[in-house]
DNA sequence: ATGTAATAGTTGGAATTGTAACTAACAAGC
DNA sequence: GCTTGTTAGTTACAATTCCAACTATTACAT
């Protein structure tokens, strides 16, 4: 008898973080999505715009972990829509400086507040205590190499 | 000041989710993709088939949340490396039974094999009480409507 | 029995993502 | 100055996914 055959895969951590990440995400994504006509990329640069002020695009990619290409796609489109300009670096010229224009910040602002008030909803049936800890797990999981 | 002021957006449940998801999920996949060259999907339906034995698309549906598109390309592929077999139901000719083959099982108590050691090393820093009770808030969060 | 609706599963084409190769700019060693 | 290597960011093309329409079959109501 090996070890694994009272292990349920249904219990399978990564699994079930998967099945909670899409449940919960779905909602919020009907926001920026049929709101504001963006995708979760474009969120997620838009949000680190949003709580650093004015990045680079690796700078994103290392507080974010997202690839570099998604990184410069989402960017693309943020520009497009007139939430973000670019403006080169004088030093070094393959830097480039990114920054929200008042658009994007009102975007970013109307979002958090979204946001703010779905994650209430989501902790709903948890003690502070529980939701803290649910949070440092996570944490914990995502930096995990 | 409104509400969302003092909300810290990184704190937002489902980027914290997927973010673990992500990160937890990559090394796994590793496995069923480069060893067996199985995408995510297939390894889902598998896993079900592997639990549940014979099953119905639609009844794979109900219980992974899974969109039908997403099985039905799924099952094809598993069917084409025959790692399951399709027979058509007689009393409902519009309905599939899928079953693993024994190729098909013997991948999944391997793939089992692999995600219970490494549910493991996942939980390594965790009290059993608090991998216990993320699993339960995972499930809570993934149930939800 | 016949028209209408519902269900199981598939398919086509557009949109998105992944992967690797690419350009451009800088850095370091010789 | 030149080669070699590194870094920032983009692009091309293949692989996936999404969404909507589709076929085939069954169910139900008149």
């Amino acid at each position: 008898m090996v070890k694994s055959d009272d292990f349920d895969v249904r219990q399978f951590l990564p699994y079930l973080l998967n099945q909670a990440a899409e449940a919960s995400s779905l909602e919020f994504q009907k926001v920026y999505k049929d709101k504001y006509g963006m995708l979760r990329n474009e969120w997620r640069v838009l949000f680190h715009l949003g709580i650093y002020g004015q990045m680079t695009a690796s700078g994103i990619g290392a507080r974010s972990q997202m690839h570099k290409t998604k990184i410069s796609r989402a960017v693309q489109r943020l520009a497009e829509r007139r939430y973000l300009t670019r403006t080169r670096a004088e030093v070094d010229r393959r830097v480039e400086y990114l920054t929200l224009t008042s658009a994007g910040q009102r975007v970013y602002q109307d979002l958090k507040a979204t946001a703010a008030e779905y994650d209430t909803a989501l902790t709903d049936g948890m003690s502070r205590q529980e939701a803290a800890l649910l949070r440092t797990m996570l944490e914990r999981l995502a930096a995990r190499p």
